[in-house]
DNA sequence: TATAAGCGGA
């Protein structure tokens, strides 16, 4: 056995390997000694060969192990119809697919982006009561998150507990991120809580989670209040930690406390990092205190510490801030000399600076350079160019690069179309939509979103659905206010079915909506006139202890006045009385 | 599993 392990190599062919295989034709041969052929054999059509050859010379019903082998060396080649194939094929055999076939299945397929059939894959394993782990369900909740694809990881969760599964901390903190990026502040709060209840508990990372989660959102103070509870729960502080708190500081213009804290981590045990160095600069900047700025990117080079593209961005915003555009120019050469490619934000920094000192000429040179060298042109480098031509009053000019986002060169165009969507051009954002679905690039999830945001905001309801349908059959879930948006179109083309069925399969799927959300399905039911839908809605409401009951009572009196059922207006806001 | 920089006007 070994003497035939040891002849086949990389350089064996085809028909060599089946004449060296037809040698032991017959043979018993172990289940260890197949899976041990098959998992050496990283080519994938070997590794089908084997199996082949396994079942049909050797007349041995190859295992599931086996199986799950075969299939991994496939998806590793991303043969995706093979690997589907190979399933069907166990299942004849009347093997049943366990959870390591599952979670290989689900987690390749997931990997590459694949994820319509990812979640097809664990709906199987869910019929086959083969129940995934903590492992494969938090890597979907990762996948998901990456994705922006909220409402799926919130689903996933949800799902993961039903199985019986309790989290641990990771799973924990990114959900934490998903609450918090989902803007379900109270969701991700009560995590907190959970946690403590199945004896997880939250470390630096969660707190610096919801920490991040504040500041995205300009909830600064609120900030300031998780980092005074770390401080008393006695969490300890970390270098990320402190860098998200000197941006708090510097945000709320307590630029002495953010002196302060960068400069007593050392005695903290934490070396601030580039990022610490970086984050203090811009809080100079902000707070016109250039003398201490230029002082802090000077010391970071006499004591050596490392300089990024970040450090010069910032310092050349600082720069454009003074006035001194011949400073921030001459960055451009320092930083390259020194090794650090200018990338987006350094042009889009320069060609703003330079649109403000008149120099508009040398503006449009660059871009025009930067657009014929393949430097990849993001969103805001193109807008600051329409900005700089519009500020300067070449209408024309700024209107010639957005119509020229209807056949963008080398821009992507999920860019353009989020350029057009920006400068509110329904028609052609929705051009290029059409185009860019239709050729499969339109993949990241908010472009879905801002579609609808923008056609909603025009009114343009039937283009609402047709893009959340285009959402829905690429595999995404809409977050709540996308909910909200398509909620409304649904009701306005008096669609009311197929608005509750949204309602409720986001629900059953594990979403967490927010108030407004309810209060708008409620709506809909009082425009349908279903006051039975209504009530029993109401009723549910009532009983869930997240929903705010007195907005809950306000909206649903609304809706029985307008249909002039005073009785039971007041009948509902009775009920109000009585639970004060 | 968490952190830094660019537009600009709603």
């Amino acid at each position: 056995m070994d003497n035939l392990l040891s002849s086949i190599s990389q350089t064996t062919t085809q028909e060599q390997l089946c004449t060296l295989l037809s040698l032991y034709k017959g043979r018993q041969l172990s289940i260890r000694f197949m899976v041990s052929l098959l998992s050496r054999e990283p080519d994938w059509q070997r590794s089908l060969a084997l199996l082949d050859w396994i079942v049909e010379e050797a007349l041995y019903t190859p295992s599931v192990f086996a199986y799950n082998v075969a299939i991994r060396n496939v998806l590793r080649a991303k043969q995706w119809v093979l690997a589907t194939g190979l399933v069907d094929e166990m299942r004849q055999r009347g093997l049943s697919p366990d959870r390591f076939t599952y979670s290989t299945l689900i987690t390749h397929f997931g990997k590459n982006g694949l994820f319509d059939s990812a979640l097809s894959w664990l709906q199987q394993m869910e019929q086959d009561h083969v129940s995934g782990d903590l492992v494969l369900y938090s890597n979907l909740i990762e996948l998901s998150r990456k994705l922006g694809d909220y409402s799926k990881a919130m689903s996933l969760f949800s799902r993961l507990k039903r199985a019986g599964i309790v989290p641990d901390l990771v799973a924990y903190n990114s959900m934490i991120n998903v609450f918090g990026k989902a803007r379900l502040f109270k969701e991700a709060r009560q995590l907190f809580h959970e946690m403590r209840t199945n004896g997880v508990f939250p470390d630096t990372v969660s707190y610096s989670t919801l920490l991040s989660i504040f500041v995205e959102n300009q909830r600064f103070l609120e900030g300031l209040s998780i980092f005074s509870e770390m401080n008393e729960t006695r969490c300890p502080l970390d270098l990320t930690t402190c860098n998200i708190m000197i941006d708090v500081y510097g945000r709320l213009d307590m630029v002495r406390e953010a002196d302060w804290l960068f400069w007593s981590m050392r005695k903290m045990g934490i070396e601030p990092s580039v990022v610490s160095y970086n984050t203090l600069s811009r809080v100079y900047g902000e707070a016109e205190l250039f003398g201490e700025a230029i002082h802090l990117f000077r010391l970071m080079q006499r004591k050596d510490i490392e300089q990024n593209v970040v450090t010069y961005n910032t310092m050349m915003k600082i720069y454009g801030k003074t006035l001194e555009h011949e400073k921030a120019t001459n960055l451009i050469q320092e930083m390259k000399s020194k090794g650090i490619e200018p990338n987006a934000v350094t042009y889009s920094t320069i060609i703003s600076i330079w649109g403000k000192a008149g120099k508009l000429d040398r503006a449009a040179m660059l871009f025009q350079k930067l657009r014929s060298s393949g430097v990849e042109i993001d969103l805001v480098l193109y807008q600051t160019m329409i900005v700089a031509y519009e500020k300067a009053g070449l209408v024309g000019h700024a209107k010639r690069l957005l119509h020229e986002l209807k056949r963008p060169d080398n821009i992507p165009r999920e860019t353009a179309i989020s350029i057009l969507i920006g400068a509110g051009r329904i028609e052609e954002a929705t051009w290029v939509f059409r185009q860019a679905f239709d050729a499969g690039e339109v993949k990241t999830i908010s472009v879905f979103g801002s579609m609808i945001d923008l056609l909603s905001r025009n009114k343009k309801h039937g283009n609402v659905i047709e893009v959340f349908e285009k959402m829905r059959a690429s595999g995404y879930f809409p977050d709540s206010s996308m909910i909200a948006l398509v909620l409304n179109a649904y009701g306005k083309l008096r669609e009311f079915e197929k608005a509750e069925t949204i309602y409720k399969e986001m629900q059953e799927e594990g979403c967490v909506f927010p108030d407004e959300v309810h209060f708008q399905m409620l709506n809909l039911y009082g425009a349908r006139g279903d006051l039975m839908a209504l009530e029993s809605l109401f009723e549910s409401l009532d009983s869930d202890p997240n929903i705010d009951k007195k907005e809950l009572h306000i909206v649903t009196a609304g809706i029985y006045e307008r249909k002039n059922r005073t009785d039971d207006a007041s009948r509902i806001m009775n009920r109000i009385r009585r639970s004060l």
